[in-house]
DNA sequence: GCCAGCATGGCACGGGGTGCCAGAAATGTC
DNA sequence: GACATTTCTGGCACCCCGTGCCATGCTGGC
C-alpha cells in the first residue's frame, strides 16, 4: 500500500524539475522554449529530462498525477452509503481546497499556449479515469465489463469538469472554489429538472 | 450554408487518401509505419501528406469531423420542446445508424495501439464539445458565460462516450448499437436511481 | 497564347523522442 | 573502510515529425 521509495523520490524530482522549468516556460512563452532549454535551467541532461517527463506537455501537468492518485483515494474513503455522486463531489472539493495554491501563473500559461488545451483535456480526462476507477470500486464492479461506472463518473464528474474547463479557458481570473460553486450549483439545478420532467411524463404509478 | 466547393474537394482527398493509407497501417501496425510510408502508397509526397492531415492520428480519425458536423445539425434540428438530454440522444442514435459500416477494421487497429487510444480520447472529447455548442444554441446561451450547455452536455453524452469508448477499447466484437442500448439503458436507471434519492432525502414539499 | 491562382513536390532545417553504452553515484555487504 | 551491486546520469547517434520556402506543374478565364 505504502508508495515505493523509488517512487517517492521520482515524484520529489519531477516536481523540482517542474518548478524551475515552469518559471522559464511562463518567461518565455510555451512555443519558444526548447526542451534543451528547459533540460540547461533545470541543471540536467536533454536525456534525463526524458526520463522523467515524456514530454514538454506532460512536465507541465505534472502535478495533476498527484490530483488524480489522490481524488480516487478520497472517493473510496467516503462513507459506503453516500450517494456515489456526492461522494465524488466531496473529494473533489476536498482536493481544491488542498492544492489551491500556486496555480494560477500556470492557469494562465495554459490559456495562451493552444498546444496545451489540447493537453489540458487529456489530463482532465486522467482525473475522470480515476473517478470510473474509484466508483467501480465502491460500487464492487468490473470496470471493464459493466458501464455504470463509466456513466455514473461522467455525470458526476461533469460540473467538476466544467469548472475546471472554464478555468483553464476563458475565466482563468476567477478562484477555481468560486467556479465549483458555481458549476456544483448549476448541476442540481439540471438534476432537479430532470426528475421534474421525469416524473412528470409518467405518471407516476405511486406502488405500495 | 452551402459547404464551399473547395472545401468539398479538400473532403473528397482527405477521404481518398485515408482510404489507401488505413490499409497499411492495419496490415503493418501504426507504430511500424512511417509518414513516408503513407504518403507513397497514397501517392503524394509528404509534403502533401501533411497538407492534408496533421499527423497520423489524425489521419486515422478523419471521418469522426463528419461525426460532429453532422451530430451538431441533427441537435439543433430535433423539436424545440424535447428534453435536450433526450434530444441528443437520438441525434446520436441517427448517426450510428447512418455511418455504421467498415468502421471495424478501424476499431480493431485502435484497440491494438496505445498511440490512438490518446488521440480517441481527443477525438471524442471533439464530439462533445460539438454537443456544447448544440446545446447552446438550442438553450440560446452563451456556452462561453454560461456553465449550462457544458453539464446537460456531458450529462447527455455520458452514456454515449462510455458506449463508444467500450467499443473502441475493450468491446470492439460488439456492434456500436448494441453498446449504445445497454448504455443508454444503464443511463436510464442510473436517472431514475438519482430521482428516487431526491425525492427520499427531501421530503418533498408537494407545494399547490 | 498568356496570365493569374492554386495544388504539388522537393529540399532543408530545427526540434522531439529513444536506444545504447560508459561512467558516476548511491546503496548494500562484509 | 574496501569492495560489489544496483541505480541514475550524460552524451552520442539516430530516426522521425512537422514546417517554411521556393520552384514547378496544372487549372480555368480572357
Amino acid at each position: 500500500m505504502a508508495v515505493a521509495i523509488a517512487e517517492r523520490k521520482r515524484r520529489a524530482v519531477r516536481g523540482e524539475l517542474s518548478e524551475a522549468a515552469l518559471l522559464l516556460l511562463v518567461e518565455r512563452g510555451f512555443e519558444s522554449v526548447t526542451i534543451d532549454d528547459l533540460a540547461r535551467v533545470a541543471g540536467v541532461s536533454r536525456r534525463t529530462f526524458f526520463r522523467y517527463f515524456s514530454s514538454k506537455e506532460d512536465m507541465v501537468f505534472a502535478f495533476l498525477d498527484q490530483w488524480a492518485v489522490r481524488l480516487a483515494a478520497d472517493i473510496v474513503a467516503r462513507p459506503a452509503d453516500e450517494d456515489p455522486v456526492a461522494a465524488v463531489h466531496h473529494a473533489f472539493r476536498q482536493l481544491t481546497i488542498a492544492y489551491e495554491d500556486r496555480a494560477l501563473v500556470l492557469v494562465r500559461l495554459v490559456r495562451e499556449t493552444p498546444a496545451l488545451h489540447q493537453q489540458e483535456r487529456i489530463n482532465r480526462e486522467h482525473l475522470r479515469s480515476a473517478v470510473v476507477t474509484a466508483l467501480a470500486r465502491r460500487l464492487g464492479v468490473d470496470e471493464e465489463r459493466s458501464l455504470r461506472p463509466q456513466i455514473l463518473a461522467t455525470i458526476a464528474f461533469a460540473p467538476l469538469d466544467a469548472a475546471m474547463f472554464a478555468w483553464f479557458t476563458s475565466r482563468s481570473n476567477q478562484e477555481i472554489g468560486t467556479l465549483l460553486d458555481e458549476a456544483l450549483e448549476t448541476f442540481n439545478r439540471e438534476r432537479d429538472a430532470m426528475c421534474a420532467r421525469m416524473s412528470a411524463s409518467r405518471p407516476r404509478p405511486r406502488r405500495r
